[in-house]
DNA sequence: CCCAGTTGGTTGGAATATACAACTTTCCAC
DNA sequence: GTGGAAAGTTGTATATTCCAACCAACTGGG
């Protein structure tokens, strides 16, 4: 197989694993859209947040972050602290019940991963992590 | 790092995936929407597929599939061929113009991921191609 | 210091996508 | 045949998004 048939078949698998991701759709976690939930994450993982950087991050206008973020607050998931740089500005944080549903979410995710890869040896594990690092690291 | 961690690690890297993949959203080919590229691709790549099909395979509302179809049946994209076995249904067949278009969608992401993947050795590619299609199969 | 332009964020309005429900036509099992 | 299930379409409601207008606060050049 030629480098480029190997390529054919990375995009091919990529685009079934997406379109797989897209068919389980918002059964992820109940109550809590794609979108939330990926922002929540975002601002769980990075410091200091505030809205125009997770506008810029996931290419959405600053308007529909504002009311997805404005969602999760009235949810009591993130509390938006005064930036003390910036008066306009807040930065946004998570609370320990966000936390909680965020924690929730991930654990059932990495269980049902952990049990469709049963099977693999550990040296086949993680030669895929690091491969797949290794893409995304290239590929952002 | 123990097994666990390895998972933890490859469910990073997915969610990152996945991620940039929302961020990116629609961008991909003009006036053709992820859905809509989806569907064409699938009714491309499944021999006799009905509306039912995508809808039971995506998890759309029957309702979705059959406006998404509309509209790709009034771009020209698809056409549907009544079901001499059922005539309450329709085949849908790629037009040539929907091949075309999926063709050049699918040669300019080909181009960008090969262009990312230019700094891989053969060998890298193969094992990751490898692995990702071994994963897609344990997921599915 | 002040003013012009920029940036962070909110809100109103319109477009779009989707799910749910009701309906029609056809199929199938009995 | 008849009753129920299935394929698809259409009406309606809701959610998500973008664009535009707006306000408040920041920044840099005079």
């Amino acid at each position: 197989m030629d480098r480029g048939e190997t390529i054919a078949g990375i995009y091919g698998e990529l685009t079934r694993f997406t379109r797989r991701v897209r068919a389980r759709g918002g059964a992820w976690h109940p109550d809590l859209s794609l979108v939330a939930y990926t922002l929540l994450a975002h601002i769980d993982g990075a410091g200091r947040v505030r809205a125009a950087d997770l506008a810029a991050h996931y290419a959405l206008d600053k308007s529909t972050v504002s009311r997805q973020v404005a969602d999760l607050r009235e949810r009591g998931l993130v509390t938006p602290v005064p930036d003390e740089r910036d008066a306009r500005a807040h930065v946004l944080t998570i609370t320990p019940e966000g936390r909680r549903r965020l924690d929730e979410a991930n654990a059932s995710l990495r269980d049902r991963l952990e049990d469709r890869l049963s099977s693999w040896p550990e040296e086949d594990l993680a030669t895929f992590a690091a491969l797949l690092a290794r893409f995304n690291a290239d590929m952002s």
